[in-house]
DNA sequence: GTATCATGTCATATAACCTAACATATATTC
DNA sequence: GAATATATGTTAGGTTATATGACATGATAC
C-alpha cells in the first residue's frame, strides 16, 4: 500500500468531524455502520474513528440513497466494487484517481 | 491556496487524534499553544480542533526540543520561516515538497 | 540556592459519544 | 387500505474525552 493510501486508511477521525464533513446526521453514520456500509475502527474508550475514505464512502451513500438506491442495494454495489478491485495493482494512474477523488470532495465539503 | 493547502490546513483533529500522531501528552501540546507555537481552532463546545498541519508543526517543535532549543528560540525561529515565506508563491515545486514533508511525517507515524 | 522552564498531576466541570429503545414518515406488499 | 418494511428522529442514562486552573517537581541557568 502506498503512503497515500496509508495515511487516507488512518482510523484517526470520531464521528463529530465526520458529521461536519459529511452533513450527516450521528443516527445515519451509525445506521450504515450497522448495515456494514462503512467499518470504523474503535479506539481506547470504545469511540468510533473514521478515516478520509469512511469519508467518501458516506459521502458515496449519500449520492446513492438520494438516487433512489436502498441500503441493501448500496452493500451490493459495494460488493462489486470489492470483487471488481480485486488483483488490481497499485499504479501511478491509480494514485492519480485517487487524488483526483480526493480533491472532488474536499472541493465539495467547500463548496 | 492550493486544494492540497486547503485540506492540509482542515482543523478537523481532536486532541486524541494529536496525541497519538505526536506522542505529545495533552499538557505539552496545550503549553505549545498558549506559547503561540499552534493555534488551533475551536469546536461549537470549545474543544480544539487541529490540522495536518499542526501535526508537521509539532513534531518541528519536538524535534527543536530535544535538540536544546528553547520555546522563545523555537518562536523565533517560526517568525524567521514566516517572514521568509512572505510574497512566496506556490510553485510545483513547493507543492512536491510539502507533499514530501507529508509523507516524511506519515514515515514517522507508522515507523 | 533561587528563579525559570517544561512538564506532571489532580480536581472539577462541560462536551462528546455510546447503546438501546421507542416513535414516525414514507414507501411497499398483500 | 391495513399491515410491513425502511430510514431516520428522538429521548434517556451512562461512559469517555476534553477544558481550565492550580499546585508540584526535576532540570537548568544564573
Amino acid at each position: 500500500m502506498s503512503e497515500r493510501e496509508l495515511r487516507r486508511n488512518l482510523a484517526i477521525l470520531p464521528i463529530g468531524t465526520i458529521r461536519e464533513l459529511t452533513l450527516l446526521t450521528d443516527r445515519q453514520i451509525r445506521y450504515y455502520e450497522q448495515n456494514e456500509l462503512v467499518s470504523p475502527t474503535r479506539g481506547k474508550g470504545g469511540q468510533r474513528r473514521f478515516s478520509l475514505n469512511d469519508v467518501d464512502r458516506l459521502l458515496e451513500i449519500k449520492d446513492f440513497l438520494d438516487a433512489g438506491d436502498s441500503i441493501k442495494d448500496i452493500q451490493e454495489i459495494f460488493a462489486k466494487q470489492r470483487r471488481k478491485a480485486v488483483g488490481k495493482q497499485d499504479s501511478e494512474s491509480a494514485l492519480r484517481r485517487s487524488l483526483q477523488k480526493e480533491f472532488a470532495q474536499i472541493g465539495r465539503f467547500n463548496h
